[in-house]
DNA sequence: CAGTGAGCGAGCTTCCGCTTGACTT
């Protein structure tokens, strides 16, 4: 094969194959993986004395792939780079540019928004020259969020504790979940009564009608003498409402509504959905998962349009064209989409895969649809004597227009709209009610955060972008700030009064309330890291720090602002905060440090604050001769609210149980949290126990219950040698020998079959096998 | 779907946005 003429550079290795297709054999089209170049990863790597001129490197993983799209360059005769048009893309671009020693006369800048033949052929005819002014506005954006993050990080590690990190999107991204969380703890549920009832109409026994009262009832008292009202009082339908209602479809899916639905309808957490995408993406079943418009190629609306004039009609059509509403939106690319719409059924994918791509497929072709059309009638039923009127709702779906293919679900789920057959009601006709019911109801505080609604919220702010909502979510984890909660919530009772035959009942019902399970709720070292930052970085923590510099941004995309005289302006009120927050002192207590009180014992003081290791209880004063004590708090234990008696109840492990089976039990608190230690081995206590409380019975349940559990996951021991077992753990059977594990051979199907030899042999040559190189070394796929 | 099981100090840690791998024992 001759070498190509023209070689084309996108960002995406998958887009590279598609337009290979389309462009022939005079082009060659490799990818760049993204970014080629950034600034240094260890260190500062910006000369703040020199306008801010940052210093770029090759990442060690990149290399490779430098040099054989250098090669490739080198070889013909032009270059077309065609990566997005956003500002990250004409970075690229310039970088590109920069790094391959491209020469102008030979190099084409080209963008298209769709990954269509006529697109990608009408880009070609129309190249340009790379935007430096949007190069600049990227090169902002980047000094910026490396000055942030990497003076704002070291003032956390000197101030409260090594490893931590700050950052323009993390921390504010925190800091919602943070003020979510003192929301929730201010907020006082309130108690109130709703009434809802089925009523027959006089004679017809077989047409019931659920109502329910439009005001709420302050207390029980209030309920009571309102259904004592009702008792005898002759209801008759009132006013009768019909008025039509129109329901238009959502655009489709960008990824940050991809993420909220596959959450709420499919269960996905985001990294999964976006794993699960990519493979979609990958095998050219679905357009690109990373954008965040919501616009469709002309040719993706005429498929579309096809197949729905084919399938359900004419009248089922709705062209539409879609426009972002969201802050900071960039458009490289389109709306998530399938790539041919009449693919219902992938060949060869997984459950995930299926559920993934229909969902996709359906809220795309929905969002060509026509409206729905709705009935609504509303019927009130009164009484003369009751002040309070009733209504029952009854929505017909006249028309379902796009809702055949897909329903947009949403975060509060209480909305759920009944059907009530309404129709044959009259007003006048006299009404009977079978059932009133009064039920206690609660005020709810504000609900947590989930990761797909932060992302909605981080959206609407203007904060983080497409390819950064899911990593940023597993950061703020990762780091400790924010974890997923497990409990399920305590029961709580409630009252329902219930009126029937005349007569008043009453009973006590209990629902799980308080749940915050999945949802991300901030540990002690988010909560006081956030209280650090919003008191010394008021304006990076500022909600609206990220749009106002995204307005500057722009200006220095149209050339209107120099980028390093904005990053100079920033620089000069920022640096000085940093070094205050660095060298401020305040009374002897560190930031977020809580006094309990005195140890009775000693008479020392007991405090509570995030040490080293996290939140620990400290004895003593560092100032004095004496090393203080230092505990850990356990999990469910926090800072804020932490009694001294059990901070001081912390210091009494390890904790001598008895004896079992002749040896020892123990109970101590460790790395991963507290544990019965037994003929040396080590039994996790659930969270549900008390580990101060923890009694000789239970941790012995707790010993033989784990020595069940570890029947069950041996597969075979070896009479030659004790220390050798063949275990199946979480990615299959592996060997355990030596404290050590080994993975065994492919294509095994019985391994309890294998000898103590054959074993022994695969741990040799385990062992042989030279140690695994460290860097990963970029490979070449040919 | 497991396993791990100290200690307040030496050095190191850290950002955001583009993009995929390699493949866990």
């Amino acid at each position: 094969m001759s070498t190509p003429k023209n070689l084309v550079i996108v960002e995406s290795p998958a887009k590279a194959k598609t337009i290979e297709k389309f462009l022939g054999p005079d082009y060659r089209v490799m990818s760049s993986y993204g970014h080629i170049r950034d600034l240094k990863k260890k260190t500062f790597s910006i000369d703040v004395d020199k306008d801010f001129s940052p210093i770029y490197e090759i990442p060690e993983d990149k290399e490779q792939l430098v040099a054989d799209l250098k090669r490739a360059a080198t070889k013909a005769d032009t270059v077309w780079l065609a990566s997005d048009e956003d500002r990250e893309g004409e970075a690229i671009a310039w970088h590109l540019y920069e790094v391959l020693g491209l020469k102008p006369e030979k190099t084409r800048r080209i963008v298209f928004h769709e990954i269509t033949k006529n697109a990608i052929l009408h880009a070609i005819e129309n190249p340009r020259s790379i935007d430096l002014a949007r190069v600049d506005a990227q090169q902002a954006r980047r000094v910026l969020d490396r000055i942030v993050g990497f003076e704002l990080s070291p003032v956390l590690w000197k101030r409260l504790k090594p490893t931590l990190s700050a950052g323009r999107v993390q921390s504010v991204a925190v800091r919602l979940i943070v003020e979510r969380e003192n929301e929730i703890r201010a907020f006082r549920s309130e108690p109130y009564y709703r009434v809802s009832a089925v009523f027959i109409p006089e004679g017809d026994e077989s047409h019931a009608v659920r109502a329910d009262l439009s005001q709420r009832l302050d207390n029980e008292a209030e309920a009571r003498a309102f259904l004592e009202a009702c008792k005898d009082v002759a209801f008759k339908v009132g006013d009768i409402d019909v008025h039509p209602l129109r329901k238009a479809p959502a655009p489709p899916f960008t990824t940050s509504t991809l993420q909220q639905e596959a959450s709420r309808k499919l269960g996905f957490p985001v990294s999964m959905t976006m794993s699960v995408a990519q493979r979609l993406y990958e095998n050219g079943h679905i357009t690109y998962m990373r954008t965040d418009s919501v616009n469709l190629s002309a040719e993706a609306i005429s498929a579309m349009s096809k197949l729905i004039k084919e399938r359900l009609g004419e009248k089922y059509l709705h062209v539409r064209a879609y426009h972002t509403s969201s802050k900071g939106a960039q458009e490289a690319h389109e709306a998530i989409r399938p790539t041919y719409a009449e693919t219902e059924t992938l060949p060869d994918a997984t459950p995930q895969e299926q559920k993934l791509y229909t969902l996709i497929r359906r809220r795309a072709i929905a969002s060509q649809m026509a409206d729905a059309e709705i009935k609504k009638t509303t019927v009130e039923i009164t009484a003369t004597g009751i002040d309070h009127t009733f209504t029952a709702t009854d929505e017909t779906v006249v028309f379902d227009g796009f809702l055949r293919e897909y329903s947009e679900s949403s975060d509060d789920d209480e909305a759920a709209t009944q059907s009530n057959p309404n129709a044959g009601l009259r007003t006048g006709m006299p009404m009977r009610y079978t059932d009133i019911e009064a039920t206690e109801r609660f005020t709810q505080q504000p609900p947590r955060y989930t990761e797909a609604s932060l992302v909605k919220k981080m959206e609407e702010l203007g904060i983080g972008r497409p390819s950064t909502y899911a990593p940023t979510i597993s950061t703020i984890q990762q780091r400790g700030y924010v974890e997923r909660g497990e409990n399920e919530g305590q029961p709580r009772e409630y009252n329902t009064l219930s009126l029937k035959n005349g007569k008043i009942s009453s009973e006590t019902r209990t629902i799980m309330a308080g749940a915050n399970k999945g949802r991300l709720v901030p540990t002690d070292t988010g909560m006081i890291v956030n209280n650090f930052l919003t008191e010394y970085f008021p304006n990076v923590l500022d909600y609206n720090f990220t749009a106002n510099i995204e307005e500057k941004f722009d200006e220095i995309a149209q050339g209107k602002l120099a980028w390093n005289k904005e990053i100079a302006g920033f620089y000069t009120i920022f640096h000085p905060a940093v070094d205050e927050a660095m060298t401020i002192k305040q009374g002897g207590l560190k930031f977020g440090e809580r006094m309990l009180g005195k140890d009775p014992a000693t008479g020392k003081p007991v405090s509570v604050k995030i040490g080293r290791f996290g939140p620990v209880v400290q004895v003593g004063s560092p100032d004095s001769e004496e090393k203080p004590q230092f505990a850990s708090l356990l999990k469910g234990q926090s800072i804020n609210n932490i009694t001294l008696e059990e901070a001081l109840k912390l210091f009494e492990f390890p904790r001598t149980l008895g004896t079992f089976e002749d040896s020892e039990v123990t109970v101590a608190i460790g790395r991963f949290g507290p544990y019965v230690r037994h003929d040396n081995k080590f039994v996790s206590i659930p969270a549900d126990f008390t580990p101060a409380e923890l009694t000789l019975e239970q941790a012995i349940e707790l010993i033989v219950a784990k020595r069940e559990a570890d029947e069950k996951k041996t597969l075979r021991t070896y009479d030659e040698d004790p220390g050798v077992v063949l275990l199946n753990g979480r990615f299959g059977p592996y060997i355990a020998y030596n404290k050590k594990n080994y993975k065994l051979p492919r294509g095994i199907k019985k391994p309890e079959t294998l000898s103590y030899e054959e074993v022994k042999k695969i741990i040799a040559e385990a062992d042989a096998a030279p140690a695994k190189p460290k860097r990963a070394t970029a490979k070449k796929k040919k």
